[in-house]
DNA sequence: GATGAATGAGGGTTCATTCAT
DNA sequence: CATGAATGAACCCTCATTCAT
């Protein structure tokens, strides 16, 4: 795995380091790769452009590391939820859903820049990105409908990749629903919330989950045993 | 509904109206909204900048003509299987699939340029895009979920907007997936195809089928006569 | 006398004349030469942009023209009062003073579009300017002094050429204060018109007559016969 | 008092200030505001564009830092001259009138710079200009006008501020004549200078000074005691 | 004569990156 | 290591003038 740090970075105290990546976060997130400052980025961390530029030899490089690092964070929230075998593959998928809703208020700025490296054009930083979000994501939504198919819990048709590329497609949709304007307001146009937000939250979480489960599991009174 | 070029334009004869659309969707699609150069886009439609900015006031106008046209285009493809209303839903899902394959190969860079749409970081530009095939798929979709509720071919519990919007993320990620870098490459990540090409997206093209439709649709055997 | 329009536009009707050059004047006068933008004359003056370069070959001459046409008026009412042997030198001068105030009023772009003539910086334009307005007001003002000198009016002692030239730039000076901002601006640091306007004006006019005729003018009382 | 220059500037060395300034009022002065080009004068001055915008956000805050700077330097020609108590109102203005001369040699770019924001169009550039000029000259004339009143120098029925708004219109057109072409063209329709220049000068400053006399003065030998 | 579409050089401004201190 | 001044290529847009119809 490429690091796109220099170690310089590593040894600084852990202030500075968090000013640095807060910094970016928000400025990519704010105004897109294309647009974000360097020179900005550096003033709003408080340190000179010339250190920026020793700890990350490029505004690329920044870039793709603070992509890295949100990836991380959200991998948790996932990994805890995922990998939890005690819980049914229905009662995991609602608290993933939640996971969505949740995140898209603690970590929006997170999530939105995550969703700039999607849009990162066809220029070849693209193919730099790491793909460990993704991966991590996949191995997991994989494994846990495997598992479930072995439990009898979901159906035993279906090709267990695609399924989980489904659900993943889902899940993402409605994270960007949440989290990124133009995804925002598309989602207002299937879903204008009269109802007070919580309320509305709760439909939509109860909705996609029956709509996952419809797709992914055998109807309950259908399993054996 | 605003209008993004001048008269001038559209008193150009059609070749012309061609060329320069051509360039921009090329252009747009290919390096992003940012990156994109007008004198670039002048050059490759065969006319002088100070032309094209005769026809269009300025490079934000420009792209969101190009981005209504385009969705015009994806407009009549979706309408034309969507409002058929002599076939069954899971018929109608089924041709939108083959359609989410076929215009990743004939109309790749539009369906890139309106992806690039929807990653105009957070500028005000996203507030003036027409959100003219959103409301159009919305509106048909939820159309032809409530007539095959009431045919009795989808489920009855579902909150239909929220079923739309979800069948629509799940087409949306799969055309992107088909259509731009990045989403092709967490597609593969799901599903690298060893099998050849045609073969594989018939397999895409069935699971996904087979997840939508256990999604939305009674069980043959549950639906009343 | 180099005239700056072709034939083509003497031979146009007079609706059309005026049209183009009320266009051309305000342009000028409400952006300045630089600023001034062809083609919005022509669309100002419902011609096209190729009906006005036929009339004038270029930007430069339409300005030369619009001026020459703005310097006849504004001769026309200073020779009038000029050239009026009846009056004694005082009294055209105090005429010369209302005159100042009421074009300010009646053709302030007129008076906007000649002081635009001073501001062409040091291009060649300046050397191709008519000095007609300036050649015909410096012959009058000393013809009326020197005339005055012989009626005694006059001091004896002066310089007439120098006189007339002071006189002729207190006036310019007035002219401009109460037509062009920024002379505006300048003329309202000495005289911030606290009583309604039009005492103030005849206050203004009052005090620069008398300072006028204390520079000039033999005191009554000390007349010969 | 707005600033139109940042830090960065003013801790550069003298030298390249200077350079700066130089090629700023020399490009300013011979182009005007519009046609005046940053990127020349960052040539000119030796230093790169980006560093010009560094140091000035924009032309038009490079342009009023220029004329603010002008503006000082001649405040400090007339101050020196109007605040010397000691000597007779027509001294002082004798003196003014050998600094108009004298200037119009020495600093005449910085004259015609600020001759050029006279001449600013009407566009909003000239409600930002300082008036500190205008400002200081009017209250040092109002000023001397008054002591001289006061002495029994000064005509005791004038309007003080009118009477300096008289004088400074004669001293700003005398000064404009000597420095910039259309007003230097105009003059000579009165003043054709036969005889060599220095002469001249002191034809035009002897004549000038006893208009200027005439106007304000109380007549030596009607002054009391 | 009249039209108005077409031209294209030119200019203010930005910003990632370097490097002398 | 840290600083931040300096660089200069690149880009959007304007507008006087031409010329085919």
């Amino acid at each position: 795995m490429r690091t796109f740090v220099n170690e310089s970075f590593k040894r600084l105290d852990a202030d500075k380091q968090e000013r640095i990546i807060r910094a970016a976060v928000n400025e990519f997130a704010d105004r897109g790769y294309e647009l974000a400052n360097t020179n900005d980025i550096a003033e709003r961390a408080k340190i000179s452009v010339g250190s920026l530029f020793h700890y990350f030899d490029t505004k690329e490089n920044l870039f793709l590391y603070i992509v890295q690092y949100g990836s991380r964070i959200i991998e948790q929230y996932i990994g805890q939820i995922v990998e939890d075998e005690t819980k049914s593959v229905a009662e995991r998928i609602e608290q993933l859903l939640h996971l969505v809703v949740r995140t898209s208020r603690q970590e929006k700025t997170l999530i939105r820049l995550y969703h700039e490296m999607s849009s990162l054009g066809n220029n070849d930083l693209l193919t730099k990105v790491p793909q460990s979000l993704e991966s991590f994501t996949a191995r997991h939504y994989i494994a846990m409908l495997q598992e479930g198919q072995k439990k009898g819990e979901v159906r035993p048709d279906l090709d267990i990749s695609l399924a989980a590329f489904a659900m993943d497609n889902i899940l993402m949709s409605l994270q960007y629903a949440y989290s990124c304007d133009y995804y925002n307001i598309r989602f207002q146009i299937y879903n204008n919330p009269w109802i007070d937000q919580e309320k509305n939250d709760e439909k939509v979480i109860a909705e996609t989950l029956k709509f996952l489960c419809g797709a992914l599991l055998v109807p309950e009174n259908e399993r054996k045993g």
